[in-house]
DNA sequence: CTATCTGCAAATATTTTGCAGGTCC
DNA sequence: GGACCTGCAAAATATTTGCAGATAG
């Protein structure tokens, strides 16, 4: 799942956006650093180690539009930042996020079970779910065991 | 579930935290304001209402506590505010929301089906799963509709 | 009485915006 | 060439904190 493989250029035509180096610097970076829900911030200081001439509002710029054209996604692990992950091509790779209260660990599980409980949702309320975010909170198995 | 059958005076004692007047008339407020999903400033706007010399820092520490306690859970709805809703006693009457990206609607739905996804959890990956929270987005049955 | 709480104002923290200059196509 | 983009700084927003006085128990 490497970022390359994204038509960053294609989507971004697609909305009418330019490919610009910035965009591509950031996109390459998210994509190195996968599994780790980066904040703004923190891309913003990963990316300056290359290029320390790019802004943080640059980030937060591309962010919201990559989060548009949905080359990632926005999380919230609660801890007052926005988080980011790139967005798995295949919808079989979705996840769910566990939570350990004791270390703060974010923790990634394969996507099961859902289908019928927004199935169940279709019947009940007519309401069409496109997408849902999932997050569990308790006690890792590091923290179980120490 | 009327906020008054909260014990609050016995919630506070345990915490060694004081029963005063301002946790008692904003409970009452977010007691009267089920299924809203009140803002910190939302709540300090109503709370002003019958009490202006009540301040915002109180109301942010107020929920704070009341988090802690277990009395709120604090949503995060995608609007940048912190967000919170009276937290119903009884776990069976848990609840997800649907947030419709139509019309913005949230809609509350009971909770369902994710006992075998938390002992799937637990069994794969030794996670012991304490809470969780779950938001789908998709389209209404107003917004289908019309 | 005294630890805790409150209101106010100031401080922080995060994200957004205006603008002048630069870049992609 | 012109629309779009960027960096910078300033603004806007949300939340937290310090402190002096007030209050619960």
């Amino acid at each position: 799942m490497d970022s390359r493989s994204i038509n960053l250029s294609a989507l971004l035509k697609e909305k009418g956006c330019k490919l610009t180096l910035q965009r591509q610097i950031i996109l390459d970076i998210i994509g190195s650093c996968q599994e780790k829900h980066l904040s703004a911030e923190e891309i913003h200081d990963m990316v300056k180690k290359s290029n320390p001439d790019i802004g943080l509002a640059t980030v937060y710029r591309t962010m919201l539009l990559f989060n548009e054209i949905g080359i990632v996604h926005k999380l919230d692990l609660d801890d007052g930042l926005g988080r980011y992950e790139l967005n798995r091509q295949k919808s079989s790779h979705r996840h769910h996020h566990l939570i350990c209260t004791s270390c703060n660990a974010v923790i990634e599980v394969e996507e099961d079970l859902l289908e019928s409980l927004e199935q169940q949702i279709l019947n009940e309320h007519g309401f069409i779910v496109k997408d849902h975010r999932v997050k569990f909170y308790g006690i890792c198995s590091m923290c179980t065991t120490t």
